[in-house]
DNA sequence: TAGACATCAGTTGCATCCAATCAGGTATGG
DNA sequence: CCATACCTGATTGGATGCAACTGATGTCTA
């Protein structure tokens, strides 16, 4: 295959090695359930589809592995993992602790710039609550004040490997999947953002204590909804 | 390269893949130190090290490098990856939370036998730490018990998510590190099992809320002295 | 002598080739 | 008719070859 190196197409000159960038692109279909759980990625078809070897895709599916999307059976191939209810939880349960955590962190260490950005994620949300839109994208809206404000606080924890280490728990859940639960109930939505507020509000008056509280509760609830709508309405999208 | 099926060496039949082997090898040298941070890892030397041809030595180094045990620079190579002071403080705070919260699920899930275990570490340990005998077996038996009583609170907590984000975290801590901070004092030593037995009695009276905070404190304690021993004798040692 | 530039050895990144392994279907024997 | 052995296509695992990139050394010029 020969290179064009001035082609402007977007297998060429990127994040230098081929095999980090087919492993994002796939991460990110994963996490969006474009690729449904328990696939099987063959090494052929990506390569052929990205216009590269086998080899990078190789690559690709080893970094994924280890980073715990997919499971890798000796010569038989990867195949995407996919989460029980009980994974959910579990996982739930470690993700409430270290949001805690950054809470009670950013109530310390948050700047004038990151309050205003934390702020805003709400409000400007809770303007489209009031006007009745369609429903896909409040829900989408929601999705999107939601992953500003939890990120705004993460960062504002100042603690790296706190980050890294929920960053790779959100990776290991699927995202549509909490997506569903809140997406039919604007009820559940509206709770939520009062405890995203209650939270802002206790970060901002720098009590520690509460801002941790409150988040692990937000996330507790969080995710026992989510699995409470699995239990319900999907039993078996999951695994 | 002729392949020998029958042959015992460790190369063939293992874990299926040769790249998680090797990955595993190396992981193994770095977090022991035999391969000092900084240190460039060769394809070529690694490969012809292990008998094998450089496919699997780069597919072991992406697999690394998504650990967090070594950055990849395009075109250059792989790196082991050093963590300064700040480094191991930022770890050391996601850590301890992350056991305290082990700590508390230990404390309402663990059952008799692991309970057993747990006892054993420190007792046992107890009895050597009164016979006088050399410092560096001391110091080794003291890492042994120090693992077991860890590991086996992990594993109560029954939560499988929580043991691998703990273990991602120490994976990112070269052992010697803290061992270094504790081989050379045995009042440490001696403080450090204290906080073990009140630890071990909070779990076993099931008061999950004490054995969080105290095991929250351990691990902060050992942390800060580990910091403290690196600035003091070893400033460079690290990165 | 200092700095810019060409060259070169060393190394990585990717493509291609071959061997090893697995799943499924088919033939064969009981 | 069922079970087992075997054969075959599909797929992965690993080896090798070659182009591209990096850093360093040496050379030329002002």
């Amino acid at each position: 295959m020969t290179r064009e190196p001035h082609s402007s197409d977007e297998k060429t000159s990127y994040d230098g090695s081929m095999s980090e960038r087919v492993a994002s692109e796939l991460q990110h279909r994963i996490i969006l359930s474009k690729i449904p759980v328990g696939t099987w990625l063959r090494h052929d078809a990506i390569a052929r589809e990205f216009g590269i070897s086998r080899t990078p895709v190789r690559e690709a599916l080893r970094i994924m592995a280890a980073r715990g999307l997919v499971t890798i059976e000796p010569h038989r191939g990867a195949r995407v993992n996919g989460q029980s209810v009980q994974d959910v939880l579990e996982i739930g349960v470690v993700r409430a602790d270290l949001e805690g955590l950054a809470a009670s962190l950013a109530a310390v260490h948050m700047d004038d710039e990151q309050a205003e950005r934390m702020t805003s994620a709400w409000s400007s949300f809770a303007e489209t609550l009031e006007q009745t839109g369609p429903r896909e994208e409040l829900a989408e809206h929601w999705i999107e004040s939601n992953e500003l404000f939890h990120s705004t606080i993460l960062e504002a924890s100042g603690n790296k490997y706190l980050q890294q280490a929920i960053a790779d728990l959100r990776r290991k859940l699927p995202h549509n999947i909490s997506f569903g639960a809140y997406a039919g109930s604007s009820r559940l939505i509206a709770r939520n953002m009062a405890e995203h507020q209650m939270i802002a509000e206790a970060i901002l008056a720098q009590d520690a204590l509460k801002a941790r509280d409150l988040m692990n509760a937000h996330i507790r609830k969080s995710v026992e909804a989510t699995a409470h709508w699995i239990n319900r309405k999907a039993p078996n999208t999951v695994r």
